[in-house]
DNA sequence: TTTGATTTGACCTACAATTCGCAAATCTAA
DNA sequence: TTAGATTTGCGAATTGTAGGTCAAATCAAA
């Protein structure tokens, strides 16, 4: 999958949805919407559960494509190296074992 | 490396500088500086620059450090699963195989 | 004990980033 | 052509957050 927003653009059209109809049921207005799918404005990490529901899928598979999405053109933009996100990987283990133990 | 803050803690020390005088060259408040260290605040990314000027080392490693414990955190945070970095990487190289073509 | 360094809480300001709402423009099928 | 769907520009409004200030508490070493 490419970015969140084309994500819900598809699961979108799948259901038959104009974004009207998936903005009334979200709770979002319609030219958000369109916004959201062309990427210049971001779904609010708030909603995910109200998604994940209407688009009868977990919280899980959605909070992961909304963060990798996230993540992906956070490092772009930034101009990260390559090897960002295994750092990142190591730093996420770190932080675990601490709140562990 | 474990956190951000960690590092510039480390290499503050290194220089044998108080957090006030540290903060003095940055042009951070001390108790800013406290904060950073311990992971209650965020450095600023806009001083990322000033700060590889001052630690004599490259904008771009400091960078990577950066992001990858700014990713982490929030991985961590948002109870992402295991392979959200994976994801991004993918996302990141179609990123840049559309900004290229 | 004393002094400087560090940590922390509470509160506040300023700035930057985003979202939203509306209207207008554009697109797309029938 | 026309009606519904989508995109987009713009300004208003909101939100998030860095980091400042001040003061108090804690720590560490001489």
């Amino acid at each position: 999958m490419a970015s969140f927003g084309q994500y819900i653009k598809a699961e979108r059209e799948k259901k038959e949805w104009t974004q009207t109809e998936f903005g009334a049921l979200i709770g979002i207005n319609s030219s958000a919407i369109s916004r959201i799918e062309n990427g210049t404005q971001k779904f609010s990490k708030s909603k995910l559960p109200k998604l994940a529901e209407i688009f009868q899928t977990s919280v899980q598979t959605l909070t992961d494509l909304f963060y990798a999405d996230k993540f992906a053109l956070e490092a772009y933009e930034n101009h990260c190296s390559e090897n960002v996100f295994l750092v990142a990987e190591d730093n996420v283990k770190y932080i675990k074992s601490i709140n562990t133990k």
